[in-house]
DNA sequence: GTATGTGCAAACTTTTTGCACTTCG
DNA sequence: CGAAGTGCAAAAAGTTTGCACATAC
């Protein structure tokens, strides 16, 4: 799931946004990071490179690449707040003794709950998106 | 959703911790706001009763219930920490415009989601939970 | 009486903000 | 050039901690 630079830069102009290296360091570093880093993690991978980057800064680019949904914040128990890149649709396993999160994908499953959700909807509510938080253990 | 005080206690023994007008009025408290309240909308709830309840004690009793399982963390995007009682399995309808939680329970998805997974598992992955994050807008 | 729980205030972590300066297009 | 983005440092939230005191059982 590694993108360029170029790549990075790309997705940035797609969405109207002015490239500068601060964003696209931060695209690529969310793209990089598997673990749906925290602004934390994403701060010490970018500065290996680009020793100066201030928190502040972080944080306004996450939130703008987030309203511009280059990335997704993912809904956590505990911790601060993790980012993951907007890629395909996907689900996720939450390991409750490690905090570790990981993707899951399934198609078939996607297309059980849209389904099921056509047949039945929800009374006065508009669905527009649905993830399921898996919670268990990782037995490897 | 509403509980009494005695309810309350009542719980509290069951799970073998001490009663104490802080974890009885706290548990009444999750139970009684039917919106998923934060650490502050607790603490401004039972100051109306019990103006002197310190902060760093109302964290400390929500640890103490999430760890004995009488109450939940509910996982947010932006937010602080919410919670919410333990009662029967349910998911979230979360509306993104204006931050609302609701729970949504339905039996009959519940049953075709453990059939799936019954089926396919998830290999490495032990199951414990299966939650859905409906996200949308309420329309009424 | 003793283990457990609470109050308090300080500290810590994470995130936000305001404003002068810089940069992209 | 002008709008938009960044750095910085301060402060705001939200939560945790340590310890003396109080309370449930």
């Amino acid at each position: 799931m590694k993108i360029s630079v170029e790549e990075a830069k790309n997705l940035l102009l797609e969405k109207g946004l002015k490239v500068t290296p601060q964003r696209s360091s931060i695209l690529e570093a969310v793209f990089s990071l598997e673990n749906h880093p925290s602004a934390e993690g994403i701060i010490d991978f970018i500065r290996q490179k680009h020793p100066h980057i201030a928190t502040g800064t972080v944080y306004k680019v996450l939130d703008t690449l987030v309203d511009k949904q280059l990335i997704k914040r993912v809904k956590t128990d505990r911790d601060s707040m993790r980012y993951e890149p907007v890629i395909e649709d996907h689900h996720h396993l939450y390991c409750a003794d490690t905090g570790k999160i990981e993707d899951y994908t399934d198609h078939e499953l996607d297309r059980l709950l849209e389904d099921y959700f056509r047949q039945h909807g929800i009374p006065g509510f508009e669905i527009q998106e649905i993830r399921l938080q898996i919670n268990g253990k990782f037995t490897n």
